[in-house]
DNA sequence: TATGAATGAGTTTTCATTCAT
DNA sequence: AATGAATGAAAACTCATTCAT
């Protein structure tokens, strides 16, 4: 975690280094990503970045744990209380999509969790943030599953399916949409507003369609499935 | 592309080699991973590997679309051609998580086409892979949509949360089972039995389930939904 | 040497500073230890620090001049007067045995002046002190020549072979016996009572003894000498 | 230990890297020591130097358990065999003095086995070095006992003493004699005549004087002692 | 006077790649 | 073709000291 000497930073400085360091844990893996860069960039001597964070990993700790979840929790906001279940996964997965599309940066740094490293520490801190989030999502689920909106045999299981689609899945199926490649998306900060709400409604619905009834054909029903 | 030296390199030589940067190309991310590093395991002159490959994204390369997926084509074997739509799909699924638990390094070499980088010819290279395999699974939908075994609005979108169910969902799932972090299965080259093949195939069954299905409770099952 | 501010320091206050000062600069050499550490773990700003030494070096040369000398005549006590040369001279022997077992770290500290090192300030502060030291013992010995218990050429060549056989020949043999390492021993601030008082006589009569017999005037050859 | 490519280097740039390495050690404390400036003063690459040496502390390690000995071995030659015990301790100890005053930086960086340091690593590279020296000087004094010339109740006691007369405290002699301080006669690297090999003999009397009526057997004790 | 943040020079080390033999 | 040494750029991090409040 930074020390106390970061808060009490002069707010310019504080955004500068804050806003550069995104940018290059957004841009790139944590191994790739370079403490000597950001500090170049933000125009911050190295050495003073070392009174605000403890070392490379603490800031970048920070960011994942602390200020993406913060920034994102901003711009989400609380997750609607109205309509059934499905309505309400549906609302849920539509803001992740909007703020993929509005903040490519921030959801590439908030889903940086499930990038694959070598280092241990790394390793860590990435494997408790996931299971971090897949234990949010299994309580929605369990919700759901009370409800009877939702049947998985294994929940666990089923966590872990929604998880990926809602995930990755739907992360490409925008930037395909996008016609662009993540970095592309990367390179501006700002919004990209080329998916507009509608077609985003319309993915969210696609999407939790899908988690809802799958694939299978059911106009001939006949014969009989599991 | 290997130069033509590589190829006609003494077995033994080449296969140490090759071996060495499996290992290190599985364990490690394309950043993380050090050519000195293989050279020195392998036992060969760095300048002997600059002989054999441009440089080391050549080598990563080389290994990504040929090597890996020879190997995964030789484990995997044909798919089956028995059944309906859903039961091969089920058997594809199956051997897939085989290969996973048998050989774990070549299948997490094989799935480093998803790993997020900032290097641009990485990037390229991982891309193409994706694209690739997205357009192997789209096909194989695609039949399944021909036989109205598989029903989706947009074929694309359905690939893709396919691609990320049985891809690094079913990974994910894999593990859990294992009780392990992926990286502990890496150090392992050798087989790991501790899922056995019955295991497997509920798994398998699952996640076809999923897709074929869904999670909506179909108990109450009235009028039609959304 | 501190400025004024440093003794007008809250007794408290200075006491943690003093404490900690002195752990770094026993377990460390004087380039190995850090003004940053002892302040963090003295729980005072480092500008603090600067308000009451100059730098470092004053902290240093306080701490060896001034403190480490004071805290060992403390405990060290006056020269007994009683007996004859060599036995006044086993007792101060003994004495300096004491203080090293008990207090191992501001043992070494006293000795630091024999530190090697490139930093010409600080070989001037060591130079000093090992001149101000061996001036000292050759008053004793000096005494010693007079009432000629004690017989030597040149007196400057003996005082200075006595000066390491008391000083690092002893603290070597004490950690032998020990079986400890010396950073062992500095660990534990705390009195090791793993060289009780007799032993220690012993080990100070052996040492006198080498350098009775080494120096000792045998003119007057009478009685029995072990 | 230096990697093979060390020893394979043009013979020149090699003598211009060990030449330098010596001079930093010598003058410096590991601690103060800078491989950087090693390389800089060399005129080679920082990075070339790794190619020759693992690290910083295989460099040191090198020079202080093989290349200084070598030097020292081959000035100091093989010990004399004539004369009684004491004699031959006498030749050792005047050849000691003699490569001191001769070649003072490999004098020093032979003697930097007792250099203080809280580096672990480092400290058991002096701890093996040192105790090494001692077992060498035990077994010289074990013959001296043998042939009765030497008379110590406890032989590794003895030891101790004698190591730090011949060592530590005989440097200080022949610097005080020199006039000079140890760092103004390791900054040439030359001889230094000052002390001539006639002064030099009458110091290393003095010194085996000392040890010899510390430890001499009076045994047979008749008419007067040198 | 107390504080605590700023800073810049310096350190060790790693690596991909080139090049001469 | 094989080798293995050379190299330079870059990284993470530490510390004594200064300075503004």
């Amino acid at each position: 975690m930074p020390k106390s000497t970061f808060f009490r930073l002069p707010e310019e400085r504080r955004a500068r280094l804050v806003h550069e360091a995104i940018v290059e844990f957004a841009d790139r893996t944590y191994a790739e990503a370079s403490l000597s860069q950001i500090a170049r960039r933000a125009n911050i001597p190295k050495g003073s970045v070392y009174q605000y964070f403890e070392d490379k990993l603490d800031l970048y700790r920070w960011l994942l744990t602390e200020e993406a979840p913060r920034l994102k929790r901003e711009f989400v906001g609380k997750p609607s209380m109205e309509g059934d279940f499905w309505t309400r996964l549906e609302d849920f997965v539509e803001r992740g999509m909007a703020f993929l599309v509005e903040h490519p940066r921030l959801a590439r740094l908030s889903a940086a969790a499930a990038d694959p490293t070598a280092n241990p520490e790394v390793r860590g801190l990435h494997k408790a943030i996931c299971e971090a989030g897949l234990k949010e999502l299994r309580a929605v689920l369990e919700a759901g599953a009370e409800s009877s909106a939702l049947h998985a045999p294994d929940l666990d299981v089923a966590t872990r399916f929604v998880a990926t689609i809602i995930g990755p899945g739907l992360t490409d199926v925008v930037l395909k949409e996008l016609g662009a490649e993540l970095h592309e998306v990367l390179a501006s900060d700002s919004l990209r507003k080329r998916l507009g709400p509608k077609r985003r409604r319309a993915l969210a619905h696609q999407a939790v369609h899908f988690i809802r009834k799958g694939l299978g054909s059911e106009k001939p029903r006949r014969g009989k499935e599991t």
